[in-house]
DNA sequence: CCCTATTGCTTGTAGATGCAACCTTCACGT
DNA sequence: ACGTGAAGGTTGCATCTACAAGCAATAGGG
């Protein structure tokens, strides 16, 4: 309840610097692209669900986004011909987001300028232990903040099919199947 | 130079899971005290420094903000009257921000909830050991980042009078020592 | 002593984001 | 069926942020 320690300032201090610096830099190394860093996670999460659709919910879950924020950005991806907005036919309230193959290929051709920023500008300086523990004290901090587990803290971004991931618990969104063919393979 | 490895994948997507939801939580917890949490940095680095004055561009260093940001959210506080905003008698182009005793005041106030906040966020799921881990990661990473370390990666927000920190090599910015006396202690 | 380049900071402008209000559609209880 | 309440998304509004242009002051050369 007292004091914060001096090291537990340091961290903390750092932690609040890295917040600050490291998604400016991270969208500034993906100009050439054409796509923000969100953007780009936002397309990759479309690539990896199956028929590259996911309802505008699920979405938000795995991007980590409010809802009105992806509403904004998924729009402008649609301006950009790279993504479109299709009603879900089970639900009348939903709103599927399908990628198309602009999309597809807007997000081959951003990856490599994504892995590359992502390796210089995080990965490089650390060896395997260290993503080890990056990834355990991420984990750490993100059940605090989302006890519900909600949101994409689990394997996201990992790999489309992941058998081994119990802690889904109540999964909280589907995607939504059938829809307009064609649009993407 | 070929894909990113799996558990590099899972390490990156929590660390960006992280850079999207732990900046908004910050701040949410602390919006009762009616302080941001950049503006706590900012009031706490201008509390530690010398006679609570600091240079524009040294505030900014070591907030870690662009000098257009700070600049806006200066006259912000100074609006509040938790700053001042005063000429440099040593540079004539350069402007100070002094804390006011209401800005002292308010930074005593805000104290508690800002340790409450980053502790049971942050901290309480992580062991001393953790601790450390975490200062060394961010420290890897924002070194890659800034390699100038021209920013507050060394041990900003630790303890006002710093002994041991050799790496300040060449220091960029001063603070201007003599100004109107009697605003702030 | 003047003239140009640089530094320090501020402001105009455009784009992004969160919250709250809103509309539509589903789920239920009666 | 019908009305109430909840869920899924979108939009209005206020705020914030970055980039770029601009202004004042200092520093160096000729």
């Amino acid at each position: 309840m007292s004091e914060l320690q001096r090291d537990e300032r340091v961290a903390v201090a750092r932690l609040h610097a890295l917040l600050e610096l490291l998604p400016t830099a991270l969208d500034r190394q993906l100009t050439p692209a054409g796509l923000t860093s969100f953007e780009y996670t936002l397309i990759e999460a479309l690539s990896e669900a199956d028929a590259g659709r996911l309802r505008m919910s699920a979405l938000a879950s795995r991007t980590n986004a409010t809802l009105p924020r992806l509403s904004r950005v998924v729009s402008s991806l649609e301006r950009k011909g790279l993504v479109v907005r299709a009603a879900c036919e089970e639900d009348g309230r939903a709103t599927n987001a399908i990628l198309t193959d602009d999309g597809r290929r807007a997000h081959a051709d951003a990856r490599p300028s994504y892995e590359n920023a992502v390796r210089s500008m995080i990965l490089d300086g650390l060896d395997d232990e260290d993503v080890d523990r990056l990834a355990d004290l991420t984990l750490s901090i993100l059940t605090r903040l989302d006890p519900d587990r909600r949101l994409a803290i689990t394997a996201e971004g990992a790999d489309a099919a992941c058998a081994a991931d119990p802690p889904v618990a109540a999964a909280p969104v589907a995607d939504c199947p059938a829809d307009p063919p064609g649009v993407a393979a």
